[in-house]
DNA sequence: ATAGGTATTGCATCTGACGCATCAATCTGC
DNA sequence: GCAGATTGATGCGTCAGATGCAATACCTAT
């Protein structure tokens, strides 16, 4: 209803889009004519647009091969928008988890060093404003948060993380050492999310889920924790609920859904004509 | 200098480097105005331009304080952007080097232009938290990463390269001319990794060395970078832990050791010099 | 040599980006 | 309440610049 322009900007815009296209990328991207015949323009016009584009780093072009592709500079601006859009985003996510599935205190926290620093965190109205957890760092080898935080890594790099770091403090079940912490891991790696069970603190138990960015690593973790009481009974539930708020923040950071670490080795864009 | 085409394209991609900005993202995105004092421009074309982006998911408007930020899109395109092998392959190697190894900060760089990249940082757990260095660019030539990405290249080739770029600046020590960097390189090729002593920053010193995809052209850079106090005696270890950090991740990439100046030039044939 | 593929460039045409002006909607301070 | 400041949106005349055709150049294959 309102003025559909056609616009150049558009019509720019339309050529990082058909470069981002999957056949593009299985390509190893396009060349202009190709370029050109999708988007029903002609070849001149594409040459003269993608120049632009790749004077400002948008797009790149293959020596070899004269093909185009996504440029770096695409991923700088979403490397330095990532933070922002994870706060942006997550709130949203967070009154919605809180209001509409599970009713108790929804956190969004970080990884600095081994330790977990909330950020943002959503309350159910009619909760006692304990302390405002945002800012606070709790430990991570306890928490459903860092036990999310730390999915991805390996048992020698627990170790070395947690050199150093007193086991066994918090709840009476908290991890005895990095064996148990690298255990449970494994265990909230197959599951997709973590559970803890008076890990932190006595009748407390929570679930987290790691949120991944468009590189595929984990930068934040998404958690819900309330007295035993009150959410034991449907913790699986909640796991599932946290898991799939997570991905959902995770696809609107531009995670793709593929495991960063499975992709090493696939993909090697095949000069082969079809 | 080759005809600089003022272009819209161009100046509708600035409203996004803005957006991208430090000063932006700090304040959880621009408003229109605001924007366009920054870009020198009318407010009514950016408006116009942001809602074409809008549009197109290349930003997105808080609905509250109606500024605007990177929208998922760009998030999209970039997972598309990100060479995933190599920053799959690199997070593991990035943490064993700050953890096991050396304790200090570890880059993941590309080159782009005559600049460098940042595309993944690790820090030591203890490390204040100052900037976020992902998608940052800094110069090359008085950088070790810049170094290290440059360290197949000829003199003929550095001097287009850097054709018009301001030298001496950054640290005491940075490259007067082309000459003093090239000299640099050479010694950086002989020892297969490079080192630079207060040429970026006063009081700073780094090591870095390169990473090759399967066809032997350099891809990336690892390094470290730490105040002279505390590398400056181990540096010469540190050059040799980064660079066998960054064969193993060429390896992992397909590289198997063939040195890539005797193969088909991955950049165009340069012109002999008679 | 020709033929078929690629990408870039010169140039005339006319779209659409531009800036000025105005207008609506919030925020200010009094 | 008012007036003034500041915000973003829009109508419109103008000309920069995006467009398309055609010409050019450069490959590889036959």
């Amino acid at each position: 209803m309102p003025d559909e322009h056609p616009s150049s900007l558009r019509r720019a815009l339309a050529l990082l889009d058909a470069l981002a296209s999957d056949d593009a990328v299985a390509h190893g991207g396009w060349g202009v004519n190709r370029l050109a015949a999708h988007e029903g323009r002609d070849q001149s016009q594409v040459s003269r647009t993608l120049r632009v584009f790749a004077d400002a780093g948008y797009v790149e072009r293959d020596p070899e091969s004269m093909t185009y592709r996504i440029g770096w500079h695409v991923f700088a601006l979403a490397a330095k928008a990532a933070d922002q859009r994870l706060i942006a985003a997550g709130g949203p996510i967070l009154r919605r988890l809180v209001e509409k599935d599970l009713g108790e205190r929804i956190h969004l926290s970080v990884l600095q060093g081994s330790e977990v620093l909330t950020v943002l965190t959503q309350s159910p109205p009619h909760a006692v404003q304990t302390v405002a957890w945002a800012g606070r760092m709790v430990s991570a080898h306890n928490t459903s948060s860092g036990r999310a935080l730390l999915i991805d890594l390996e048992r020698a790099e627990i170790e070395r993380m947690f050199a150093g770091v007193a086991f066994g403090v918090g709840g009476p079940n908290a991890p005895r050492d990095v064996e148990a912490l690298y255990e449970r891991i494994l265990t909230a790696r197959r599951a997709g999310y973590a559970i803890v069970d008076e890990e932190f603190e006595p009748g407390l138990v929570a679930a987290a889920a790691p949120v991944r960015d468009f590189r595929g690593g984990v930068i934040a973790a998404l958690n819900v924790s309330a007295p035993k009481f009150r959410l034991w009974n449907r913790l699986p539930f909640a796991g599932q609920a946290i898991k799939s708020a997570a991905d959902e923040l995770s696809a609107q950071l531009g995670w793709d859904g593929v495991r960063a670490s499975q992709l090493v080795g696939a993909h090697v864009p095949s000069e082969v004509p079809a």
